[in-house]
DNA sequence: GCGACAG
DNA sequence: ATCTTGTCGC
């Protein structure tokens, strides 16, 4: 996929706040392509590991055929990791290990989910915000947790959802997934309103907690960085005191 | 000043 | 996110 280079990420958590008001004002919260357009969607996540003073990040995309959610693509990329978690600045520790990951994906997906916010964020540009403006791609931010606002508890069964309210500002939607299990919280990335995202993400769910999507790509990471675990550390031999 | 706080 | 065994529940 083509990835714009919109700035450095090598920066300090303040020019980062800076950077995310900067952007904000070029998102696009409104529309959406059309679940019946929809060819091809992607889910993306992280693993992270620390052998010594060095942390170690894994990155992967996996693009699935939609509505038959079947894998066509996956790409796993490695990269060390300086900047520190910080909530609000997630996607300064996340985006370059992604991006990288997308330049070698070569089906470009119609819309792209994230495991963390979008428009639901202290200043409007979580994590799917800010790489569907690097990535001029619609994306959606599936969290597992929220950050901001606050909803009511949606209804009991599957599909339904309460809106996620932020300053009078509705930012996203607490969405009942899976019944029994806490809501998802959905969100704008960008290129798609609150509407039509919520409704992607339903279509993309198989009766688990987490879509399709992200689903897969979480337990790709996840094996990833564990298999390399070992030779990772011995890799890094020279940078652990 | 005191909490809250994506992954 | 990650560190971690067994265990309660659908």
């Amino acid at each position: 996929m083509h990835v714009l280079d919109l700035h450095p990420w090598e920066v300090s958590p303040r020019e980062a706040a800076a950077i995310q008001q900067q952007l904000r004002t070029r998102l696009v919260i409104e529309d959406g392509p059309a679940v019946a357009d929809l060819r091809f969607v992607a889910g993306a996540d992280t693993s992270y590991r620390r052998y010594g003073t060095v942390t170690v990040a894994y990155g992967v995309v996996v693009v699935l055929r939609f509505p038959a959610l079947e894998v066509v693509e996956t790409r796993v990329v490695r990269t060390r990791v300086t900047f520190p978690y910080v909530p609000g600045l997630l996607a300064f520790r996340e985006a370059p290990v992604l991006l990288e990951a997308f330049r070698q994906v070569e089906q470009t997906p119609g819309v792209v989910l994230f495991d963390g916010h979008g428009f639901a964020h202290p200043r409007r540009l979580g994590l799917a915000s800010h790489l569907g403006l690097f990535l001029d791609v619609p994306t959606i931010g599936c969290a597992k947790s929220r950050l901001i606002g606050k909803a009511e508890e949606p209804a009991g069964d599957r599909g339904a959802f309460t809106p996620l309210v932020h300053k009078g500002e509705v930012i996203g939607a607490a969405v009942r997934t899976q019944p029994g299990h806490a809501p998802l919280f959905v969100s704008p990335g960008h290129q798609i309103g609150v509407e039509r995202a919520v409704e992607i993400v339903l279509a993309c769910c198989r009766g688990a907690f987490l879509p399709e999507p992200t689903r897969l790509a979480d337990a790709l990471v996840n094996e990833q960085s564990r298999r390399h675990a070992d030779a990772d550390r011995a890799a890094l031999a020279p940078a652990i005191d």
